[in-house]
DNA sequence: AAATGCAGTGCAAACGTTTTCATTTACTTT
DNA sequence: AAAGTAAATGAAAACGTTTGCACTGCATTT
């Protein structure tokens, strides 16, 4: 028989048991606090009144709210889904709930978005990337909110040493990208980049890529640097204008599986064999990369490991803010060889040069 | 100059700007209550003490929490991607913040979820399918929050006509599937359904492909109608194994765009041409189901349409819980022929019967 | 000139918890 | 039997807000 119009509190509990409200919050927070009868008398009459705690008192009496918040840029891509699931999933396991927004890669929005969750009294903020409006750790700072980094290490790690941070470094996929296509004996190599405004990642791994060919004079030439933003249908376009020229390359570089995605179907399209007349490189390993056709060849980002890491990090820095200094954590990638690239055995390329 | 070592309250914004607190207080939330002067020397003095409201201080006064809890099955597939994304944007746009947490279609884990959102206090809960432990809705009602589920109707809306609903009609969508295939003239149709266990969505979709199929007594034989898990590896294993024995349908109708992609790359796999040797169906329309290798024809649900509208529902019936009876309201799908399908015309069938 | 209304503000109570400190009770040691 | 200790509990203050009520001036109406 509970209570109309009204939820039931703590203080209606205590009556009910017969007991102080001081009794009734010891014995949810330290069962082991209060007598046994107490215990079972507490427990009977909440159940009765279908008792739910209200944390935001406890909050305002200087309790942890027992929240992170996250930014994430898109749920629309599947790496970040995987890493969004694991995350929240430990994140859940150990009994912290997670406030989440979506940033559309804007920096301004995820200012507001963590100002909002400073507003909650979130425990910790959890953002994507390395590439974020300094703004947000001094207002974290001062509220004493802790700040981790997920996903990939920033360009130059030195110029942030007093952040927490856990991820890949994507020079060095990108440079096992292009070295994966080098090694196969490919002369011939263009590369479609993923668009770099905002997005330290993709920059990142042109990078990567063009250092690892420029060191063995295999820099593709201006028209086979291309780019295309995160869509698979301007990948498509631009895989089947790069295919459809009288000199075709023998490989493509791509900077994610979507873009490896666009460039095989683009091939297959154009009556090209992936990888007989053409290897197609990804960096990602996203979900079904290795059950298309032909399974691809790729660099595995292990999501679910870094959101494993992250979750157990931020909890960390949450309970022992002194004992932890902020760290950059590598975490390694995985090389997935798989069918859509072959090696190349230069046939003669007496017309070119 | 802000203080050290505390994050600055609403009374020290005060005694910086010279005025009470209940002046304060109004100016934050009802602006134009107080004198431009005075808003101008408090807006100062909170920039310069970097003040940020506490909300849970808030709450306990009896305020909204401006936090909605969402649960959804899993990040890790791209149609409920859209949908959150679209969701939470659009929540994020009215000031609201989500919480949020992945129940792995596990009914129980979705309980202890709620049951965490609510000790938060958020103002609604959305929750993806109409599949839900009953227990929820108690819970909810008793405490005054608002509850939407979201994505699909439930099998029998009769049953739950007390609870508020946004979402198309899967049995619809699996008749509308089957029908396509069956206006093109294909007499050999097999299906290869999702799992159902705890998925009102597989379960109908299931139902509506195989009475329409039924009313035409077309109904697949038994062998015919296979079953995967939602995993692409799988998927594909079934459906090598249903197109390699002798007798071979001429049209698959999947239960969702993963189990399609499967199917269509395991078909190509075994050198048969689609559409030309075989017709695949697919519902939902997932991220690249219009750029792949054909192109999918399946059957879109409006996942971003749906979000907006979810969105704005919860915030009517949580800015107005008495004028806003409960409401069942399908949304509804659309019919995307592409080229994975094409139209059949019968083969003597002499052999067989 | 008195009465009325209104904009702007402050005082203080209230929200539902947690936690410090003090008190009671029961048990052990001398 | 007295004294001491430990376990269990309660009283009450505190957390940072919001808001009902009361008050002050000032402008407008009688």
């Amino acid at each position: 028989m509970t209570v109309k119009n009204r939820a039931s509190t703590l203080t209606d509990v205590a009556q009910a048991a017969g007991t102080s409200t001081a009794t009734v919050s010891r014995y949810f927070s330290n069962p082991e606090m209060v007598h046994a009868d107490t215990g079972r008398r507490i427990e009977e009459a909440a159940h009765a009144l279908n008792y739910i705690r209200n944390r935001s008192a406890a909050v305002t009496r200087g309790q942890k709210t027992g929240t992170i918040g996250m930014v994430v840029p898109t749920f629309e891509s599947s790496i970040f889904a995987e890493l969004i699931e694991h995350l929240t999933t430990h994140l859940s396991s150990v009994g912290q709930t997670v406030l989440i927004a979506s940033n559309h890669y804007d920096l301004d929005r995820e200012v507001q978005a963590v100002k909002t969750f400073a507003e909650h009294g979130v425990d910790g903020v959890i953002l994507i990337g390395g590439n974020h409006d300094p703004a947000i750790s001094t207002l974290l700072k001062a509220r004493g909110i802790q700040l981790l980094f997920v996903w990939n290490l920033p360009q130059a790690p030195a110029a942030t040493p007093d952040i927490d941070m856990i991820g890949i470094d994507n020079i060095e996929l990108g440079q096992a990208a292009a070295q994966h296509i080098i090694d196969l004996g490919h002369q011939d190599i263009a590369c479609i980049f993923g668009a770099s405004s905002g997005n330290d990642r993709a920059e990142n791994r042109q990078k990567g890529i063009l250092s690892a060919l420029d060191a063995q004079g295999l820099t593709p030439p201006p028209e086979w640097q291309c780019q295309t933003s995160y869509d698979l249908r301007m990948a498509r376009v631009i895989a089947t204008n790069l295919l459809s020229q009288d000199h075709r390359p023998s490989a493509i570089i791509c900077g994610n599986d979507i873009i490896a995605f666009a460039t095989i179907w683009a091939a297959q399209q154009l009556g090209l064999s992936v990888p007989d007349d053409l290897s197609v490189m990804g960096i990602g390993d996203f979900k079904g990369a290795a059950d298309m056709n032909p399974p691809l060849s790729t660099i595995r980002i292990p999501a679910r490991f870094i959101g494993q890491m992250a979750a157990r990090r931020i909890m960390d820095v949450i309970n022992n803010p002194d004992q932890t200094p902020p760290r950059h954590l590598k975490i390694d990638y995985e090389m997935k060889q798989r069918h859509s690239t072959r090696p190349w055995s230069a046939p003669d390329r007496g017309d070119g040069l």
